[in-house]
DNA sequence: TCAACATATGAGCATCTGCTCATATGTATA
DNA sequence: TATACATATGAGCAGATGCTCATATGTTGA
């Protein structure tokens, strides 16, 4: 094949077709791969890791939340919803208040692996 | 103190203090938690997790993973010189090509576990 | 030194994100 | 049921992000 070549892009050349087979065969799904890439932007967030931090202590309403943080009960209601909807965290009401806490051990797993990275 | 109440945001009365107390003080430093954030940034896109799954099974150099991931190379550059300036991945110049792998062995703990919670 | 090639990088753009502000929803108590 | 309070949510905006396109940089071999 006397196929032309883009020269806007790496014309594949150079590529080492055994490694590239092998690696490709070794890869997870397309969908895998995006959900993990979902799951990491839950944590890809000051506030949020700082919420999950919080949780990682004690189960804790919105309003302690914003106290601790020093943030509006919005903006933390915004990302509970958020952490919510990710599976991350779960709400529990009683009565007029809402206590949400870790839904998940994984979270303290990741987390803690963050921090051995973040603080070697 | 006879203080006016914010209307707008949450006004503290809900506040558990000893929770936010003994919470606060569980609490890693402002700087940890922000750089935790940056840290998780870096696995917040699917390009990226995609391309440190490649690095995982084996090193690779830039052209090899554009054609796996039959993404333009100047892309996968760009997220090369995230992974690169986030200190997830570091090159190795072998003439003209340039071989990436992983920088940290953290990066293979912190995938596996994002893949347990999204797997199961 | 010049041409070819692998990679890196800057500018520009469309999209996404995280906040604020305003307001809605849900619950308890008078 | 009416009011107060805790939380949730929609709209809007400013800044961040991920791509493309064009071009620069670095390396090898003629």
């Amino acid at each position: 094949m006397t196929e032309e070549r883009k020269s806007f892009q790496c014309d594949f050349i150079c590529v080492h077709e055994d490694i590239v087979r092998r690696v490709m065969a070794s890869l997870p799904d397309e969908a895998t791969l995006v959900d993990l890439g979902e799951l990491f932007k839950l944590f890809a967030d000051a506030t949020r890791v700082k919420i999950l931090y919080c949780l990682l202590a004690h189960e804790m309403c919105v309003c302690d939340i914003a106290t601790l943080l020093k943030m509006t009960q919005s903006a933390i209601s915004h990302q509970l919803s958020v952490l919510r909807r990710g599976k991350l965290v779960a709400p529990r009401r009683e009565g007029k208040t809402v206590f949400y806490a870790l839904a998940d051990d994984h979270v303290r797993t990741i987390l803690s692996q963050g921090i051995e990275h973040v603080t070697e």
